[in-house]
DNA sequence: TGTACATCAGTGAACGCGCGTTCACTGATGTAC
DNA sequence: TGTACATCAGTGAACGCGCGTTCACTGATGTAC
């Protein structure tokens, strides 16, 4: 803040927040770890301090955006005033809202940019714990299809999540709803459940 | 083939071909223009005699993709001997297994390379012509809710295919059935039969 | 409370690289007459 | 069947660019004594 120290302190934070910043307004493709420098009021050789590589950086935000997504679908589970089924078809519709709401973060956090995802363990890690809040929700609804359900659920709202920020629905001869009303609509009929209107 | 001529004949088509090829080794992001050319057999200012830019011969090249996947869900629905609902069942097989095979053609076919898909008409035309395809087939299977079934279908096939290519699968805490065998399952449950069983 | 010194987090210049694209050119093709 | 010529599809050298990464350096920090 005063005067540009020398020594900035939290520099690692600050360039993973300019990372995320950066992803979300001009995409993986054109992020480059001279511009985070450069975001973050740094010389484009100090990330070298933090990070040993470009890849790892973008892993770095890769796995905070995972702990982003897993607390927003722990949120969702965690209204216990809903039914269980209603809280599945709620983690569904906060899973395509994150994706609507940070397409480069999402694309990143499962495209090919980070093929080999075992080399950076925190970011598997992040990864596996977001999947849990899913697999406890499933089969908090039923025991026995507990994984099945959450499997089914989850390529449910990852394809509706990658055709919605791929924009597949504009201009399709038929008419689409907007995301989420078909992401609960979809989980609702995935579960045996009325479809969004039996809370 | 014989003694390279200096006119090529159909270096249009040697492009997309070469492209294609290079696309499945190297993925999206390492496909040059300059490589495309170098496999061609020709110069690397020559393909900008067929193609005014890098970008627009990878939209040739999804066109052309997209194309190859109507043909194989079109195929799937023509076996007439199986049920509408088995067909639909094939037709999310279809998908999932083209993009395994192809993965990198597939994620260029959705993902951002080509955010604006409006600027090539054929491209679009093309992803419009796959989904089609299924709109049709899932009418036949049900006149009311055919849009309905094709868009939660596509969502379906779309997230498992992708969730598949990115290796999302694999390390997780729970059992996970083989890519086509979901696909069938899943689809199965969406269409509320019972599962891949009923031929 | 001072001082020497090891450690660490920055700087800025430089490197090599491969890319997309442009340009003036040249060789081949095919058509008008 | 020839020949002149417009057109087209190639070539290869060159351009400018921005990137990731390396390197020797310098300023700040904090700890041992």
């Amino acid at each position: 803040m005063s005067a540009k120290p020398y020594h900035h302190g939290n520099l690692r934070d600050s360039l993973l927040d300019a990372a995320a910043q950066l992803l979300a307004q001009n995409g993986a493709q054109a992020l480059t770890l001279r511009e985070v420098a450069k975001a973050a009021g740094v010389s484009h050789a100090a990330p070298y301090h933090h990070f040993p590589s470009r890849e790892h950086l973008l892993a770095a935000v890769a796995a905070q955006a995972f702990a982003g997504l897993a607390a927003a679908m722990a949120a969702a589970d965690a209204d216990h005033a809903r039914s269980q089924g209603v809280r599945l078809m709620d983690i569904c519709e906060v899973y395509v809202e994150f994706a609507r709401a940070r397409p480069a973060q999402f694309r990143l956090m499962f495209g090919p940019l980070l093929a080999q995802k075992s080399r950076y363990p925190d970011l598997k890690q992040a990864a596996e714990a977001a999947f849990h809040v899913l697999v406890m929700a499933a089969t908090a609804f039923d025991a026995e299809r507990g994984p099945e359900l959450a499997l089914t659920g989850w390529s449910l709202a990852h394809g509706l999540a990658n055709l919605a920020i791929d924009e597949a629905f504009t201009d399709l001869p038929v008419a689409v709803p907007a995301p989420a009303v078909l992401a609960r609509a979809m989980a609702a009929r995935m579960l045996g459940l009325q479809g969004g209107v039996d809370q």
